[in-house]
DNA sequence: TTGAAAGCGCTAACAC
DNA sequence: GTGTTAGCGCTTTCAA
């Protein structure tokens, strides 16, 4: 026997008023004088009201409700964009609705027809690796449901975005690998439609040609996971002339890398030099430790929740989309030499 | 102009058909004609209707949601956790709302207040460190909530609960390093009231003492995170009588301590060993790596939702609480020494 | 200061 | 095979 939940219509019996009333002392409305309320919270404590927020939400066409959509929590990288998100959202009284696409295309037009059907106030969306097409999103802009793309932007997809300066990140790691003396850095890099993914190659590309050193493509590959690098960095390593550092798009690709480099006897960061992208715990957990770009990853969640929460709160119309850009920091380890 | 979403009742409208068969439609109710569906179906695509959830949750009183306690996502265990628990939601066709408490008791309250208005179908939790007080798990249950506890129970509470094995995983931990001529073997816990770390330090203890050696509190600490384990472990190592072998709670500890150890010129595992627990990805990233207590999270998480789901479906009133427990275990790496 | 009544969008008896 | 009707629990005009 499910026992139901106490209603307003039942306090409002016991107390011999009217729901209305019941209602509005329990929304702390001016019109009702005090006593009331008193008896009304007094109840409620009592007999352990909970307000059924589906009902209220129906009501009120407000769920308080803001749909995430995110590749993989168990990267740091999201996770921690993740609490940035939650914390902004809760200062605001909102719900947070977090689906992860696990970067499969199919679960992403899943989750937007979701958070459709769950009539979210809004959505904050970080793209698939695999998603070529973008109707899905169009979905939501179309039901008018305020969004903001976060790090992995949808470039065909008119509407607020908030990332990190990949380039110029990607650019001052390479130009400092070059400053320590690098000269064939291989670049391991993610295969998508996304700008972050040219945003990173080209700053790593203009990075070498400002320095007057060849874009080699034999040393510019497709890798972005730790199982993958330890398969790759081998066959690099083994060209005729190898690379003297390596340049990953993420910390876990870099340490695989560190692990093949410092098992084929190669000693780090004198031999070869390794940088990542991220600055997640895991460079500080593996030896040398890993010099990585920090991306502010806590910061940008937040800000991408504070600008969604901008566009609900007031809606205007015209339609002038905010781009923001969150500075990136390298964060000099061991796996780099020194600026002499 | 925020655009209203489509109803079952425009659908009704336009194809002059009343409300109730647009519904019964869009069930597939075998009493309706194929063609009054087709036609349902097709001005469904051609408009895209979205069913409101919130409404038919307030009809059915079945919001199809599950509730998701847990301490923090950005940790591994978590995490992987947490792919278990979505991935069974999903093929049972429900969603779930995750509340992290971030191990803040306060947190947990708010999460289990947001479950109970959100009305959702059962909740999963994994209590947080800092809960001394457990009432509000006893309000979920008293709302005639079905719930799982998982990982870090609530032993006050009478419900199912899925753990792991931590007593025996800790004990063969402890007695693989003693096989391995490890003789003072320190333990590095966590403080708290969560039966959890009574069954990981009984494990230490006893292996121990089935060994024959003494249990020396002088060893025992609490320190589970990493910046902690920086701190603590140089005080361990210059004890007059120091230990040769270290066991902490989860990874993170144990790489913590593992860098201590080799900055402190100590060689790992010949002078030390070091196991940790959880088994993350973790332990392939540190170096030398990490010997470490596999959990099988995803596999904890998954099982956990299906007892849930157990519950939820057939609501037995013999109030029998299940108590599953998984196996752990011992993955040998680098970070101890092979049995002779 | 409070109440009556309508309705958010949906479903499910019950009727025909 | 389809329609009528009532109501899930809440909020909010309008009236008193």
């Amino acid at each position: 026997m499910k026992k139901r939940q106490i209603t307003i219509k039942d306090i409002a019996n016991a107390l011999n008023i009217s729901p209305s009333t019941v209602s509005r002392s329990l929304a702390d409305h001016p019109d009702i004088s005090l006593i009331t309320k008193e008896r009304v919270i007094e109840f409620t404590k009592v007999h352990g009201y909970k307000p059924n927020v589906l009902a209220s939400s129906l009501r009120t066409s407000n769920s308080k409700t803001i749909g995430v959509i995110i590749p993989q929590i168990v990267h740091y990288f999201f996770s921690s964009v993740l609490t940035g998100i939650e914390d902004e959202a809760e200062k605001a009284g909102y719900k947070i609705f977090i689906c992860q696409s696990n970067e499969i295309y199919e679960k992403e037009v899943k989750a937007v027809q979701a958070l459709l059907e769950t009539r979210v106030c809004g959505v904050l969306a970080s793209v698939a690796k695999t998603s070529a097409r973008y109707e899905h999103f169009q979905d939501l802009i179309d039901n008018d449901i305020p969004m903001v793309f976060f790090d992995r932007i949808c470039t065909g997809i008119l509407t607020d975005r908030i990332v990190v300066d990949d380039y110029a990140g990607s650019h001052n790691a390479v130009d400092y690998m070059v400053k320590t003396g690098c000269r064939r850095i291989a670049f391991f890099g993610t295969l998508s439609h996304l700008p972050i993914n040219n945003n990173r190659r080209m700053g790593y590309e203009d990075a070498l040609r400002r320095n007057g050193l060849p874009v080699d493509p034999v040393l510019m590959r497709v890798c972005d996971n730790y199982t993958d690098a330890l398969a790759l960095t081998p066959q690099l390593l083994a060209l005729p002339e190898p690379p003297d550092a390596f340049f990953a798009v993420n910390d876990e690709t870099a340490v695989g890398i560190l692990n093949v480099v410092k098992s084929l006897g190669y000693k780090v960061p004198d031999q070869v030099s390794i940088c990542g992208f991220t600055n997640s715990v895991l460079s500080e957990y593996c030896d040398p430790m890993l010099t990585s770009v920090d991306q502010h990853s806590y910061e940008l969640g937040a800000t991408a929740m504070q600008l969604l929460l901008d566009k609900i709160t007031t809606p205007s119309d015209n339609h002038q989309l905010a781009s923001r850009v969150i500075k990136t920091q390298l964060v000099v380890r061991n796996t780099t030499r020194p600026l002499s």
